[in-house]
DNA sequence: TTAACTTTAGGTTAAAATAAGCTTAACCCA
DNA sequence: TGGGTTAAGCTTATTTTAACCTAAAGTTAA
């Protein structure tokens, strides 16, 4: 399967933890995901599952709602417990969607669901999906990034020099705080566009300049250079 | 149209398949592709677009959504059946983009969309966002080659020697990686053309001479040596 | 075997051409 | 109205071309 949209890392990055009773669902779900480049793991029961989540800390997890001892509902109950598991997604694997919207109200603290009978196509376009969901939403960037004699802090979305405040629009904010975040690091103008401006771009021409000029002109010159026919980046020159 | 980021290789080295029912729209697309210089092949049904695709093997194909008789969920998933095809992209077109979303094209195997009604500039860079990402796909080369007193880094596109930072062009650059990245290997004239200035090259002269030339001025004799009636390596002489 | 000549590949330099980025001003919305 | 975007002309660095130079290797013949 090559052709669905890349994620941020390569799969190899992500643990993906399955939950079941039934050996042979298990089987389908470890052998997909696997195929796909996954790290996968495996559990049969909700003990053991908690016990391994522990452990391995997945970015997934695919509980079985319907369990012996332990049932799924409990499990993600009490997985939600665990501070350590705090970004880990819980899905359900369901027969039917309407039992999902049942349990959403025991607000067991599930976040998505699949459904049964498992489709691999199906089952991989919703784990990447999900899985893409995440890093977009755990926003995982540093909320404050202290440069030279800069500080640039995402919380109050402002940027001090030498102590001095600078007043930055959003995208020149976005700008050079993608930039910092790598000093050194070239970003091209595709990469830029991408970050900033979204895969979606509504068409931009010399619009990165623009906002490059910006940013100079209000921090002075010695921060931003350019990598002709490359990109840019944060370096101090001077 | 003189702002989109450069592609890889020259636009006419792209086979794209546009596939509409309604003539009009399939007339943009061809006209806007055409008139970029694409190789472009249309068709107005799914199963004239499968015929097709089999038969010129198109590194993109536009499909829309709506189609008669075989709509382009169906068709998307037949063309992902066919193994010559596993490295073309497809896209959908689509008036909304939650429709896209809806899975139904995941699941199908379509790779992005595009939104109507279609506006020429963002088809574009559209387009080329997408034609860009494949051959970006995987690249595999060393972010950083270290060698005798010299680093050579992609991510940052710098090289330092012994600590001094000298400051390339981006073809020196290139030229410098390339012959790094095997030290000892002799390229000849011809791999480095293919692999610096691309296989669509209509440069040719002196201008290899002239880059070695440079490389050799900014660090030195001692490290590119030339192998008459050969090419160029990397050998540290002194 | 070697001197004299020829060919070929590559080196060097400066100038010309082009591409990439800079800058300013105008425009267009929310 | 300010933030964001586009357009247009300008500037500059990079890249290519061209013309000429040099050295190595190939050829021939005494």
């Amino acid at each position: 399967m090559d052709n669905i949209l890349p994620l941020p890392m390569s799969p190899s990055q992500y643990k993906i933890l399955a939950v079941d009773d039934e050996e042979d669902i298990l089987e389908i779900l470890d052998y997909n995901l696997r195929k796909e480049g996954f790290e996968v793991h495996t559990a049969s029961n909700g003990e053991e599952a908690i016990r391994i989540a522990k452990e391995v800390i997945p970015d997934l997890i695919i509980l079985d709602i319907m369990m012996p001892k332990l049932d799924g509902i409990e499990t993600c109950r009490q997985l939600r417990q665990i501070n350590k598991l705090k970004s880990t997604v819980v899905v359900f694997l369901t027969a039917r969607s309407e039992e999902f919207l049942e349990i959403a109200g025991f607000n067991a603290g599930a976040d998505d669901y699949i459904a049964k009978p498992i489709k691999p196509r199906a089952l991989l376009s919703r784990i990447y999906a999900i899985l893409r969901r995440i890093e977009s939403k755990d926003d995982n960037r540093e909320p404050r990034i202290d440069i030279d004699d800069l500080v640039i802090d995402r919380e109050t979305f402002s940027v001090t020099k030498s102590g001095d405040v600078v007043v930055l629009a959003k995208k020149e904010f976005e700008l050079l705080y993608l930039l910092a975040s790598k000093p050194g690091k070239v970003f091209t103008r595709d990469m830029i566009l991408e970050q900033i401006w979204g895969t979606d771009v509504v068409v931009i021409n010399r619009t990165i300049d623009v906002h490059i000029r910006k940013l100079r002109e209000k921090l002075g010159e010695e921060y931003i250079s350019t990598v002709k026919g490359v990109g840019y980046k944060f370096e101090k020159t001077a």
